[in-house]
DNA sequence: ACAATTCGGATATTGAATATCCGCTATAGC
DNA sequence: GCTATAGCGGATATTCAATATCCGAATTGT
């Protein structure tokens, strides 16, 4: 089980569109240069992200994508359920139905004793995804980020809006 | 990003296997059979569990699978992490080396900000599925099933031992 | 000893999901 | 209005999961 490579493009083009000053639109081209991912794929992420209303693109030049929230109001949970859909990691079939010596007459009331275990673990991890904004990690990279590759790229982001 | 089905029959073959009197062996075409799953395939999952040391397979006439170790003491994360594996559900990419503002002389230090947090996620995921137990699963099955089919499901699977 | 039965591993085949590409349409500025 | 530039959606290849099949090795009961 492994998360579409789409979620960590999109979480980083969130966080540089984070960056973005207000009333500007950022290239998707210039956001697949920015990270080296290929540009025609890297669309569908975005527009993933627009769908959801995290984004929102305008066409012609100087167009582009920006979020079309403040950060603070954006979570990880967002940005991944965009991408990688809402649905629980964990779907039960409910084989339990197979069962040959369960009688079809009585079908089993209530959801799985197994697929409850997983989906509360599946909670658990969209709570902490959930805990974490746009805001938050744009705090951790002020503080971790060396001051010159910041404005570094800063310029380099104003350089194309 | 969803789990294989087979951690859903690792699961449900790993309670039925709690219930099987100590000492004997319950083949594989039995809980096939019980689970309404194809046998060639489930042999897959269940020989994961094996190479795990979750379960443990004996040849022959009589022979068949058990578990290796008392129900208390197998969590539903070693058995979903015996057929999914270890790695975490987020492959960090490291697309931050990409930027063309980074200077490659001086690499990022330490994993990347983002990918931290999806890892912190992955993580409250695996400690909920490692606080369940066997044991607890089979307690919560005695309270939840009809005791009649809780007899009937006994009974056939003593009749295959 | 023999034969039936079981796990174990290797090998195809199918089908869906993923990754990738390209053409279409709409916008903004000259 | 024309042109260059942008996002949008559909079409295409490639990978991977799911399934079926086979044979070999080991073991137990007759």
């Amino acid at each position: 089980m492994q998360l579409r490579n789409q979620v960590e493009w999109a979480l980083h083009c969130s966080a540089v569109l984070a960056g973005v000053p207000p009333g500007r639109f950022l290239p998707a081209r210039a956001l697949a240069e920015f990270h080296g991912v290929p540009q025609a794929y890297l669309s569908k992420a975005l527009q993933a992200l627009a769908r959801a209303g995290i984004v929102e693109g305008t066409l012609g030049p100087a167009g582009g994508y920006r979020l079309a929230k403040p950060p603070a109001a954006i979570s990880f949970l967002d940005v991944v359920e965009a991408v990688e859909g809402r649905a629980s990691t964990f779907a039960c079939a409910e084989i339990r139905r197979n069962n040959p010596c369960a009688s079809p007459a009585h079908p089993p009331t209530g959801p799985c004793a197994i697929a409850r275990v997983m989906w509360e673990a599946d909670e658990a991890w969209r709570a902490r995804l959930a805990a974490v904004s746009l805001a938050d990690l744009g705090a951790t990279l002020a503080a971790e980020l060396p001051a010159e590759l910041r404005d570094g790229i800063a310029a380099w982001v104003a350089d194309r809006t």
